[in-house]
RNA sequence: GUCCCCAUCGUCCAGAGGCCCAGGACGUGGCCCUUUCAAGGCCAAAACACGGGUUCGAAUCCCGUUGGGGACGCCA
């Protein structure tokens, strides 16, 4: 067995997959995959309170989301199964009745406590080095209630030592439930599994990240435009690093490079604008027909969408995409700053065409209209040269030739390069919206 | 209150005694490119919390202070 790795994500389903959890969990996958081990997802459920079927789902859509895929639990089973902790209540009974039989835990009320001896108790943390306790810090803990369900204490342990685990690693928060745990595998005259207690992430404020800090489930970023490599990436370096200077990796290049010992100690602010640059240069280098996959949702949803982008006008949709990348931070921009493409209408946006579209210019931007029916090819280049040659001899600045064509076209200041989008936009809408264009002027 | 963890630019990290009057990235400012906005390139401002030790030498080791975080449930 030397050398086998067997790690576990072991959510408890009150809640939805939040950003702190989906880091431990990506961080126990990564350890995993590196070294050829098993990644358990474990459901603690223990609560039947405050768990639900729901939440299950919601853990389990994160996960996949990620694109964290686990060796064993719920669904794919395996040998230590079942994989939900309230369908293992008798092990957890047994065990406690173990303890008590010898002397190591007591009835109290109804619920079963443990004895916790004199002296102190210690562990190495792989990420925080030897932890050491005093016992007499630590009270005598219920491991079995009097429901006859099994508190944390007791189910962690049981099912870490069942399933075989090797490395826990988990948050920081659980650094101070390690010694009672420690003291239980002794109990049970077992080894403990290797710990490491990874920081917790924070909002903005540095206090524990909650919802007024913006958006806390992971399920949330998908809808918000982020790609889940994007999201892999940037949690992966929140609190962990491969040492170096590089900061952009695939997957991929993650579980190569993944150590336990990276891991900081300190707890780590979550950016969301680091986020976005990690968005962004992950768009920049997805395949164009990947690309192509994760804008169109939202573009169905603005109701922008067209069959034909699949077939018929594929390569200019591809076109399209590859001319708005650079300045999209989150997917759903697409659909934003394509409505000039993938919509007939143009909506006029009023600064843009008070500051442009000058009474003044009317004139030229007719005649301008005018050569542009007959430019040959209708190519970027030529197109440019034809305008400033048009604007030299007309005695009129090629810039506000170009702005004031530019808000006739897209109706806004801002868009990629001038010739690029009228060759996308093509030459009939293009003419056609510079002919309603000239009554914006003045 | 008690216990535990942490402490390098605003933020995320590099740094594991001399290579550091501290390096990268995001963000910020400027310049270049340029038809706008981005992207890209270049430059800049920006930090070793404080005080004691140890050492020839400390961001790096030790102690204390301060600050932040976490845990003290028949929640996980």
């Amino acid at each position: 067995m030397l050398g086998v790795v067997r790690v576990r994500f072991a959510p408890s389903p009150t809640g939805y997959l939040h950003v702190g959890g989906a880091r431990t969990a990506l961080f126990n996958w990564l350890y995993a995959r590196r070294h050829g081990g098993t990644f358990v997802l474990r459901i603690e459920d223990t609560d039947a309170e405050r768990s639900s079927w729901d939440m299950v789902q919601g853990i389990v859509d994160g996960l996949h989301w990620l694109g964290l895929d686990w060796d064993e639990g719920p669904d794919v089973n395996g040998p230590h199964a079942p994989y939900f902790q309230s369908q293992r209540l008798e092990k957890y009974r047994e065990h406690a009745q173990v303890l008590v039989r010898e002397g190591k835990a007591y009835a109290d009320e109804g619920a079963i406590r443990f004895k916790v001896p004199e002296g102190q108790t210690s562990f190495e943390d792989l990420v925080h080095g030897p932890v050491r306790f005093e016992n007499e810090h630590i009270e005598n803990f219920v491991i079995l209630r009097s429901d006859g369900h099994p508190t944390y204490h007791l189910s962690v342990v049981v099912d870490d030592l069942d399933m075989e685990i090797t490395h826990v690693v988990r948050g920081d928060d659980h650094i101070s439930n390690t010694p009672k745990q420690v003291l239980l595998y002794q109990a049970f005259r077992r080894t403990p599994p290797a710990f490491a207690h990874v920081p917790l992430i924070m909002g903005p404020d540095k206090k524990r990240l909650s919802k007024r800090h913006g958006a806390t489930s992971v399920m949330e970023y998908p809808r918000l435009g982020y790609l889940p490599e994007a999201m892999v990436n940037f949690l992966a370096l929140l609190g962990w690093s491969p040492g170096g200077d590089e900061e952009l990796f695939t997957r991929d290049e993650l579980v190569s490079r993944f150590t336990l010992e990276g891991i900081s100690g300190g707890n780590a602010v979550f950016n969301t604008e680091k986020l976005d640059w990690f968005n962004q240069q992950h768009m920049l280098r997805l395949p164009l027909d990947d690309l192509a996959a994760r804008v169109e949702p939202f573009l169905r949803d603005a109701g922008l969408w067209s069959e034909e982008f699949r077939d018929g006008r594929r390569a200019w949709f591809l076109e399209v995409l590859a001319l708005l990348r650079p300045r999209v931070k989150r997917v759903g921009q697409f659909a934003e700053d394509g409505r000039p493409f993938f919509e007939d209408a143009v909506q006029y946006e009023p600064d843009a065409v008070k500051k442009h579209m000058k009474p003044e210019l009317r004139e030229p931007f007719d005649a301008w209209r005018a050569v542009l029916m007959s430019t040959e090819p209708f190519e970027p280049a030529a197109l440019e040269a034809a305008l400033r040659r048009f604007a030299e001899s007309g005695g009129v600045k090629a810039a506000s030739l170009i702005h004031a064509t530019r808000v006739a076209v897209t109706g806004r200041a801002a868009s990629p390069g001038l010739f690029e989008v009228i060759v996308l936009v093509g030459r009939e809408r293009t003419l056609a919206r510079m002919t309603s264009a000239l009554a914006l002027f003045g």
